[in-house]
DNA sequence: CTGAAAGCGCTTACAG
DNA sequence: CTGAAAGCGCTTACAG
C-alpha cells in the first residue's frame, strides 16, 4: 500500500504539503492541491487511519455495548445508533455482553485501550468494580435503556415506562374494564417495576385497588405469560382485561385464551408493551405500547456526538414517550 | 492516561524493558517483570492499542458487513461471528449496508483505511467497481451467505439451498402429496432460485412435473405469501401442499388459509424455510427448513482466522446443511 | 505557500 | 538480561 511518503516522493514535495492538501488546509496552492489529489488517485493512496488516530488522539470510533444484538429490541436501537454515527464518519464497534459482568468489563477495558471516542452502553451490572471503571473513564458515555445510578453523572436515554403503563391501564379503564390483571417481569427489572407502579397507581386513582391475586410477576417469556394468565384466572375469574408488561407475556396470555377457547377480545382484553414484530401477526394483533427503539438509538448517538464536540457541558438525560398502538386485542368490557 | 514512558520513568528502566515485560517476552528477569506488572497496576496503565497496531500492522479488528443487523437472520449470524472472534481478542466492527451499493463501497474503503485484519461480508451488489475494490484488497475476506462470483477467489460459507429444497419437497411427497405448489422469492435472488430448482427437480424426479400455475414467485413478505397462496389456489384447487421459499411467505399462506377457514394441516400442508422465531408460535407451528445461522457466522469467523494465520493457503468454501424442523403445519395428504 | 523537524505511543532489531 | 535508537505513518507548530 502506498503511503504519504510515496505521494510526496512521486511529486517531489514534502509530506507536510501532501498532508495539508489532503486535509483541505487553507494555505496550499490550488495547483499543488490538484497535483496531490491526482497522485493520490494514481497511486491509489488511502491515508492510514491508525496513524492519524494516534497523532490526533481521535479515532472516530464509538463503542456500543448491548446485551444481545440478536434481540430485536437491541438491534433496532443499534440500527439507530449506527445510522446517525456512520453519517458523520464514525464507526461503531459493538459488543454483546450476554448479560455477563466480565464481558461488560472486558468491553470497557477494550474501549480504553483502543482509544474509542465515546461509548453508548446498556449495562446490566453495577458492582463497584464496574462503577469504578466508568468513573475513571476519560471518555464520554451515554446510557441507553438504563438510568444513571447514584454517584455517576453520565446522561441516559430511556423510555418513561411509568407514564406508558399509566396510559395502557387508562386505555383499558376507558374501555369500561374494572377488573384488570397485571402480568409482570421479575422484580429485579427496573423497567418492569416502573410498569407495575404505573399499573398500581392508575388502578388506585380510579378506586380500583387491585387485589393481590390480580398481579403475577416473575418472567419475560411467552411460556411464563401463559402460566401467569392461568394463575390470574384462577385467582380472579372476574378479570376482563390484562396488562402484560411486555409483548411476549401478552402473547402468552393470548395463547392461554386460545387454548381455553376464550375469545379475545370479546371475553378478554389484552394489552402488551414493546410492539414486537410478533404483535402484528394475523393471529395476534396485539394492542401494545410501542417503544421508539430506533429513535432511542439515534437520540443516544446525538447526545454522544454533542458530548464529544463540547467536552464541558453535559447534556440532560431524555425520557422518551411510548405510543399506544391499537390493534385488535382490546374491546369494551363485555356486558354480561 | 499513563503511558509506557511513565512506567519506565517510575521504575527507572527503559521503555523497551517495560514493553518486553508486558508482552511476556522470554528474556526478562522475573524480578523486573514483577516490578513492571506492579507499576502497571499502580499507575493503572493500559497500553495504547492504536500505537501497537500502527507498529505491528495488526489491529485485531474485523469488519462485518451485512445488509441489516435488525433482521434476525443477520443478527444471529453476527452473533456467531462476534462470539468466536471476541474470544480471540478481536473486535468486530459492523456496518449495515441497507442493500445500498454506496454504503458497501464505503465500508470497504473504511476497512482499508482503518487497517482491519480481515472482512466477513454479505454483499448485494457486484458491479465492476466493487469487484475491483475487493480484488485489490490486501486483506483476507470471506463471503457469508453469498457465493463467490467469477474472477474472485475468496472462500464463502453458505447453505446448500438446493439440497434443502429437495429435502422439503421430499418430505411433502413422503406424506403422500402429489399436488404441491411453490411460493417463491424474486427471480433475482440466488438462494431463491436454488430453492425453486430444488423444488422443480424433485417434483420431476417423482413424475410430478408441476404445471405452471403451481409456481408463484416474486416477493419475500407475509403479504406476498398471502396473495401468492390465493393465486395458487385459483390456478389449481387440487393443491394439498405448498413449499414456501421462506417462512414469511409460508406464514402468509397460513394467513390465507386462516382467513378462508381452510384447516391446516388437515386440508392444506405448508412447509417454510428459515425457521424464524415466528415459526414456533402457537398459532403458526410451521414446519420448516432451519438454516444454521449462528453456525454460519462462527464458521466464517474460523475461516477468516485461519486465513489470517496462514496467508498462503486459501481454505475451501463450505456449504452447510439446513435441518428439517417438524412442527404441525404438515400432514398426510387428505384422502377425499 | 512550503519544508524540516518533532512527536503520537508503542515494538524490535542491534549492541552490549 | 537491558538500553539506545530507529521506525510505524501520519500531523502540526515553527521557520522561512
Amino acid at each position: 500500500m502506498a503511503n504519504i511518503k510515496d505521494i510526496a516522493k512521486h511529486l517531489g514535495v514534502s509530506v507536510s504539503t501532501v498532508s495539508r492538501a489532503m486535509n483541505g488546509h487553507p494555505d496550499v496552492s490550488e495547483e499543488t492541491k490538484k497535483q496531490v489529489l491526482e497522485a493520490v488517485r494514481a497511486l491509489n493512496y488511502r491515508p492510514n487511519a491508525i496513524a492519524k488516530g494516534l497523532i490526533q488522539k481521535k479515532t472516530f470510533t464509538i463503542g456500543l455495548m448491548i446485551p444481545d444484538i440478536s434481540d430485536p429490541f437491541f438491534s433496532s436501537m443499534a440500527n439507530g445508533v449506527e445510522e446517525t454515527l456512520s453519517e458523520r464518519g464514525y464507526q461503531v464497534v459493538y459488543g454483546n455482553t450476554n448479560r455477563n459482568p466480565n464481558k461488560e468489563k472486558q468491553f470497557i477495558a477494550n474501549a480504553i485501550q483502543r482509544q474509542f471516542d465515546g461509548l453508548i452502553i446498556t449495562p446490566d451490572f453495577w458492582d463497584e468494580e464496574f462503577a469504578g471503571l466508568l468513573a475513571e473513564l476519560e471518555m464520554p458515555v451515554v446510557l441507553l435503556r438504563r438510568r444513571t445510578p447514584q454517584g455517576l453523572s453520565m446522561p441516559y436515554v430511556d423510555v418513561d415506562h411509568y407514564r406508558a403503563a399509566t396510559e395502557a391501564v387508562n386505555y383499558l379503564i376507558g374501555l369500561g374494564h374494572r377488573n384488570i390483571g397485571f402480568i409482570g417481569m421479575p422484580a429485579t427489572s427496573f423497567s418492569g417495576s416502573e410498569r407495575l407502579r404505573g399499573y398500581m397507581d392508575t388502578m388506585r386513582e380510579h378506586g380500583l385497588l387491585p387485589a393481590e391475586p390480580d398481579v403475577v410477576a416473575g418472567g419475560r417469556t411467552i411460556a411464563f405469560g401463559r402460566e401467569a394468565m392461568e394463575m390470574l384466572h384462577e385467582g380472579n375469574p372476574q378479570l376482563t382485561a390484562v396488562f402484560a408488561a411486555n409483548d411476549l407475556l401478552g402473547i402468552g396470555a393470548l395463547e392461554w385464551a386460545a387454548i381455553r377457547g376464550i375469545p379475545v377480545p370479546d371475553q378478554l382484553s389484552v394489552i402488551g408493551y414493546d410492539n414486537l414484530e410478533y404483535a402484528d401477526l394475523h393471529w395476534i394483533q396485539l394492542t401494545t405500547m410501542a417503544q421508539p427503539r430506533r429513535e432511542m438509538g439515534s437520540k443516544a448517538a446525538h447526545m454522544l456526538l454533542q458530548m464529544i464536540a463540547d467536552k464541558e457541558t453535559l447534556p440532560g438525560s431524555e425520557l422518551l414517550e411510548a405510543n399506544l398502538i391499537i390493534r385488535r386485542s382490546c374491546k369494551e368490557r363485555p356486558t354480561t
